[in-house]
DNA sequence: CATAATTTGATTGATTATGAGTGTAACTTT
DNA sequence: AAAGTTACACTCATAATCAATCAAATTATG
């Protein structure tokens, strides 16, 4: 990770929270503790943070930002394919059988699980805290949270730590979302979030990805696994064949259903 | 792949991720380590980035996206002096300074604590599933929760395992309510609640029980913790006054709101 | 087709970042 | 007050990044 990246990413954890003891930063960046208090020696001359000890805080404590209450998390986000995507969801939920334990990771691809999940009784441990509260309002599934706090950004739980409750868990598919798959691997955009996800991913047998075709092939950002890592992907009929071949030779199963829109 | 293309594509990547590492842009726009930095000077030359070590950025950081939440209600249980337990709430509240840690517990007289902490910004660990919808949704409360299956009767985090997350955590006083408090100590009624609320008790200095005046001197069910355990009792003016001289008695602080219904 | 101009990729040595180890200071516990 | 623990600044060896140089490859031009 580039040294202004990982100072970026320390403001950002401080404007969740206005302090980091500077272990937890380790633990979030991947990074030794020296270089961790360079970051900190850093943003503290330039005024960006205060140094404490034990950690930093933030220098003023940010603006209270207005703030819209409306609808459901992904509902409000412009999605380009949703009954595609819904159809996605529908197949992903079609793999698990009744009274299996699985793992659902946060995300707008997985949210859509839920609506298929409502009659189902399963264990399902979550990342998502809106994925949660659906489940419990509208289905009978058990659901089971990792420990940590709430990244506001995504409402997703960030377990920071290593010892967890989640150690305890074992669950037979775990499902996620993807920003893309290619011949790289499975894709995630934030930095913070990857980890976490990572030791999600560690607790389940089998890897589902849920991509529709517009992530089919897409490259960059960070590599969250290798396609080794990867049981099943989930896409629609508008996805490029050449590369699902790819994914079928790494010995990946492809499903693909009817694209709609 | 012509030079042109090459620096748009940087462009392109650098406005998805904000950040980009040479090693991945070699990667991804498949050219050596030299052409791509012989592109970065260029674009940096003509202000369209900003070189740093080890990569590139965005000459301004894009908008963080808009908060994300989702609504739910919750089912006020048809209480009996809720007027006076609001108060007592209120109160509670009020024992707390501005970015203290608290912690607390689920339950119907605290959940009350909800409509006071509107306006504050702390670090809140809670148990209470609704607790943490309510906060996130309507409050700047940095909010961390234990790992653990949600148990639906109460809507609480059900910690399980002894290595949680909260371990790491530390709040200056936990807060919670009760179904009764006499000189045997505090009660409470879940045989499965008891133990996760325990640990939390563990996590915070201070315990502060919310006992409106039909909890004072009621026994029975399960001995939650001994009154020697209990820092501050918050209750109303119709509390038996020679109970509440015992809980002096034991060192506690006993704060009286009016009692108004 | 030959030659010049430009672009690219490899190599080099200088510079900088990183993580491990160490001793000291600050804070806790006994 | 002493012992123990944790946080911290410092040094050093290693690793990564970088600018400069040069040769090879590509493209343009007469």
């Amino acid at each position: 990770m580039l040294e202004k990246q990982r100072q970026q990413l320390i403001l950002d954890l401080l404007e969740e929270n206005t302090f980091a003891s500077v272990k937890l930063l380790c633990d979030q960046l991947n990074s030794s503790e020296a270089t961790i208090r360079r970051d900190l020696n850093k943003l503290a001359e330039n005024k960006q943070i205060r140094k404490i000890r034990g950690g930093a805080e933030v220098l003023v404590a940010p603006e209270k930002p207005a703030r819209k209450i409306s609808g459901s998390a992904f509902l409000a986000s412009k999605e380009r394919h949703p009954n595609t995507k819904r159809l996605i969801a529908q197949k992903a939920v079609e793999l698990c059988a009744e009274d299996e334990s699985i793992i659902i990771n946060g995300g707008s691809s997985t949210y859509m699980m839920a609506e298929f999940l409502r009659h189902r009784r399963m264990n399902i441990l979550t990342n998502s805290f809106v994925l949660a509260q659906e489940l419990l309002e509208n289905s009978d599934n058990q659901i089971t949270l990792p420990g940590g706090e709430i990244y506001r950004k995504q409402s997703i739980i960030l377990s920071a730590f290593e010892n967890d409750t989640i150690q305890n868990y074992h669950g037979s598919k775990m499902f996620m979302g993807t920003p893309g798959i290619s011949e790289y691997g499975v894709m995630e955009t934030d930095p913070l979030l990857i980890r976490a996800e990572q030791k999600l991913r560690k607790r389940a047998e089998k890897l589902i990805v849920l991509a529709d075709s517009s992530k089919i092939g897409v490259k960059g950002n960070l590599i969250f696994s290798t396609l080794a890592d990867v049981d099943i992907v989930i896409t629609d009929s508008h996805a490029d064949p050449i590369i699902l071949n790819t994914f079928r030779h790494a010995g990946i199963e492809v499903i693909v259903v009817e694209a709609l829109d």
